[in-house]
DNA sequence: GCCAACGTTGGC
DNA sequence: GCCAACGTTGGC
């Protein structure tokens, strides 16, 4: 059985027509314990919401699976990368990344607005006021509403 | 651009 | 370990 995430991109940095182009990628730059405990959880094979964050309007975009479980990310001990952060080292890394593989792009966006309108997801971290994880599971029950009643 | 909410840092 | 100050996220 796969278990269910939901992963937020800024779509101007990483949109999921660049993940669709790409086939697979590294989601790297993750630097927040919860959401980096999160990663480390996930398995080959587990499916994933694409959400675009920081922009209008943010929402659902698509779904993609888990194609390579947790690793370190090597651009936390790189110096010229945004992402760098002195406290992670090839010997002792802090931060780690999975990687991702396109799986579908939907029709239209189910944006947030949408998703915090329905009495079935009251309950999703990602509708909760100030939530701000960037990983975060889903329950099942979640992942089926959303992508077999909501989108069809 | 604003700002509420949250996470992190660092002095004590 | 507490908690004020600061930095970041992310919707609006």
């Amino acid at each position: 059985m796969p278990n269910y995430w939901l992963m937020k991109s800024e779509p101007d940095a990483f949109s999921i027509d660049d993940l669709k182009r790409l086939k697979h990628s590294p989601w790297d730059g993750v630097r927040n314990y919860q959401a980096r405990n999160f990663m480390r959880e996930m398995k080959e094979g587990d499916l994933v919401f694409f959400y675009h964050s920081s922009c209008t309007p943010a929402g659902i975009v698509g779904t993609a699976k888990v194609c390579k479980s947790a690793y370190p990310d090597h651009t936390s001990w790189d110096k010229n990368s945004a992402y760098y952060d002195a406290k992670s080292t090839p010997d002792s890394p802090h931060w780690f990344m999975v990687d991702v593989e396109f799986i579908e792009k939907w029709p239209s966006i189910l944006t947030l607005a949408e998703l915090k309108q329905n009495p079935e997801l009251t309950e999703m971290l990602l509708t909760k006021k100030g939530s701000r994880l960037s990983v975060m599971p889903i329950t099942q029950s979640e992942w089926e509403y959303i992508s077999t009643i909501l989108k069809k």
